[in-house]
DNA sequence: CGTCGTGGTCTGTTCAACAGACCAATCGAG
DNA sequence: CTCGATTGGTCTGTTGAACAGACCACGACG
């Protein structure tokens, strides 16, 4: 989408936010940035994304502030920025309206704000406490949606137990 | 992106949703539908959108019954089904991230309440009765962040009073 | 010392987006 | 009725992004 990325001359911030994370890829890496993977070779096993596109777009997003590149002895780690926090109303919106149009047996994950130990509502708000709560208090578990194939790696495995969101499965 | 856009193998709602929505302007044309647009030639005012690539976007989106398509007299009409309605949290949350992320000045539109009269906060939902109401009970304005020059063609402008969402611009 | 994993770069190919020409149907003005 | 503008497209040639896959430098491990 690149050259096209710039919607430009768009008084919108809608176009503004899809210059960022519209383009193809973009906002599954930060899906899986939520979910705790950090490392390059882990992006692509999830993704089955062309090495140079996968550069690319790591790259552009650490550019936009999104994400952040930490080196970490022979490997790197990209985590997530606050700026890139900060997506997760959007993420968990798409991720719903997805759930409600292409899921018949409800949401394929579930989401837990950790504090009051309740499942938040398809707004995203914790019934307990009335917030919104952000990714950092939530703990995922696969919802009554979800697939039933064995995963297709160990990574993906891991992804599928109960975890706390931007938790890093990797030291 | 749409050779690459069936995210195949993911059991994920998101890679759904992106299927449907992910693709370029697909969701500048949902929001242009929230706002009121229905025409083909208004669409590509507003957009700079080839002609081919709007009818593809436009045929995909009614085929994912985001869209439904009225013949109405000389013309067509492009309106959000009920499944397209409910795309409008993720738009306001794309939103809003787009504006926190590129704006000084505060969010480039409002939305308030119709029925409470107040505007909506941050995570869509309206500070009186405490719901996330649905767009068609939304107005929408101009907010402090909007650019200042002046509009390029006569729709956007009115594109830039307030009006009620859903709401379409000609009959 | 060989080999595996990591994190890339480089090359050739394919396919979607683009610009712009063209066109049929309809509508309003004269 | 006729003329021109508008609408809602299709078609063609070009460009550029994504893709598959080869290659490579570095470090860890056995």
């Amino acid at each position: 989408m690149a050259l096209g990325t710039d919607y430009s001359g768009q008084d919108c911030s809608l176009a503004k936010a899809l210059e960022v994370v519209g383009e193809r890829w973009s906002l599954l890496l930060v899906r899986d940035a939520f979910l705790g993977v950090t490392r390059f070779s882990d992006f692509r096993r999830r993704l089955d994304i062309s090495k140079a596109v996968l550069t690319q777009r790591l790259g552009s997003l650490v550019e936009a502030g999104v994400l952040e590149r930490r080196m970490h002895g022979g490997h790197d780690a990209y985590v997530l920025t606050p700026s890139g926090e900060a997506l997760w109303p959007a993420v968990y919106a798409l991720m719903r309206w997805g759930d409600a149009t292409t899921s018949t047996r409800g949401p394929r994950r579930l989401f837990r704000h950790l504090p009051c130990d309740v499942d938040v509502d398809v707004s995203g708000r914790c019934p307990v406490c009335r917030a919104t709560p952000p990714a950092a208090e939530l703990e995922t578990r696969p919802g009554p949606g979800a697939g039933t194939d064995p995963p297709t790696n160990p990574l993906s495995a891991r992804l599928r137990e109960p975890h706390r969101l931007l938790a890093p499965l990797r030291e």
